[in-house]
DNA sequence: CCCCAGGTAGGGT
DNA sequence: ACCCTACATGGG
C-alpha cells in the first residue's frame, strides 16, 4: 500500500487487492453513494469521505494522512492479505475460480455494528436501492449534520438514542412496510445486545467484537440470513456465511449441480465446513458474482 | 396485471 | 422436522 498527500484533505493511494468500487457494491454497506462523475461518497462514523478512481490510483478527498492510517485503513480493512485468502478458498474450493475473478477487489468493511444491526434489519424482503433510500431518510432525520470539506449536506447514522421514542406508525410514515414493529422491538433490544458485546470486549484482550447468531435471533425481525450479516459485517467474525437469494443460486449453480431442493441449513453447514474462517469472504464473492452474471 | 427484492414470523400438517 | 403464506413498498 503505497500512500502519497499533494494538498491538504485530499490523498493518493495504491492498494493491490482493494476495488474500492466493487466493495461499495457488493450489498455490505448502504450508505456509500455513487456521484453523477461515477465518483463515490460515504458516511461513516460521523466522517464523510470522496472516493475516485483514477489512473489505476485511488484518490481520497475529505481525510488527512493521519485521519487515513488511524481510521480508513482499518475501515477500508487495507491490512489484510486478500490474495491469502483466495489462494486458500481456491484450495479448498477450485470451482470458486469464476467468483472470486469476478470479486477480486472487495474487502469486507469494518463497520459500526449498530449501524448494520439497524441497517440488516432494515434489508429482509427488500432491495438494496430501497434499504439505502431508507437508512439516508433516517440519517437525514435523527442523524447529526456533518461539517466536511466535501460538498453536499451530510448526516451521520443516528445515535440510539435518537430513535429509541419511535412508534411503529412513525415508522411506518418512514416507509420501512411491516418492519416497523421489528425495528421497534429491535431498537428495545439493542441495550441487551449491546451488554452482550461489551462483556466480551471487556474479558477478552483483543478489540474483538462477538455476537452469537442465537442471541441475535431473539430479536423479532431477526432471522438466521439478517443475524449472520450483523456477525458478518458488524463485528470481526468471518466464520459466517450468511444465505440469501444471490448467494443460494450461486451455491446451487457452483456446488451443487443445478440441485434446486437443497435446504438453507445444509448450504450453511458445507460452507463453514469447507470455508471455515474465510466463510464470509467466500461468501462475498459468490454474492458478488451472482448479482453481476446471473440474470435470474 | 404480474414477479421480485441481501427474509421472517406465525400458522398449519 | 418440514411446507405454506402474509407481510409494505417500490421497481421492472
Amino acid at each position: 500500500m503505497q500512500i502519497r498527500s499533494m494538498e491538504t484533505d485530499q490523498i493518493f493511494m495504491n492498494a493491490p487487492h482493494f476495488d474500492p468500487v466493487k466493495s461499495f457494491e457488493c450489498g455490505q454497506c448502504f450508505r456509500w453513494h455513487q456521484q453523477d462523475d461515477g465518483s463515490y461518497t460515504g458516511v461513516v462514523s460521523g466522517k464523510v469521505l470522496h472516493v475516485r478512481i483514477k489512473d489505476n490510483t485511488i484518490l481520497l478527498l475529505g481525510t488527512s494522512e493521519q485521519e487515513f492510517h488511524e481510521f480508513w485503513a482499518h475501515y477500508f480493512d487495507l491490512c489484510r492479505d486478500y490474495a491469502a485468502i483466495q489462494g486458500r478458498l481456491l484450495t479448498v474450493a477450485p470451482w470458486m475460480k469464476p467468483a472470486i475473478t469476478s470479486g477480486d477487489g472487495i474487502h469486507i468493511f469494518c463497520q459500526n455494528l449498530w449501524e448494520v444491526y439497524i441497517s440488516f434489519i432494515i434489508s429482509s424482503n427488500n432491495n438494496i436501492s430501497r434499504i439505502s433510500g431508507i437508512v439516508e431518510t433516517i440519517s437525514r432525520l435523527f442523524g447529526e449534520k456533518i461539517s466536511s470539506p466535501v460538498p453536499g449536506e451530510w448526516y451521520s447514522f443516528p445515535q440510539p438514542e435518537a430513535m429509541e421514542g419511535l412508534s411503529e406508525q412513525e415508522w411506518r410514515d418512514l416507509n420501512v412496510g411491516y418492519r416497523a414493529s421489528f425495528l421497534v422491538d429491535a431498537i428495545q433490544s439493542w441495550h441487551s445486545c449491546s451488554q452482550e458485546v461489551d462483556e466480551i470486549l471487556l474479558t477478552k484482550r483483543k478489540q474483538a467484537a462477538y455476537l452469537s447468531s442465537c442471541s441475535l435471533q431473539k430479536v423479532s425481525g431477526i432471522g438466521p440470513k439478517v443475524a449472520s450479516c450483523i456477525q458478518l459485517f458488524g463485528t470481526d467474525q468471518r466464520n459466517v456465511f450468511p444465505i440469501d437469494v444471490w448467494v443460494r443460486r450461486a451455491m446451487i449453480h457452483f456446488y451443487y449441480q443445478q440441485n434446486r431442493k437443497v435446504r438453507d441449513e445444509t448450504i450453511q453447514q458445507d460452507a463453514l465446513m469447507l470455508f471455515g474462517h474465510d466463510a464470509g469472504f467466500a461468501q462475498q464473492y459468490l454474492f458478488y458474482h451472482a448479482r453481476t452474471h446471473f440474470t435470474k
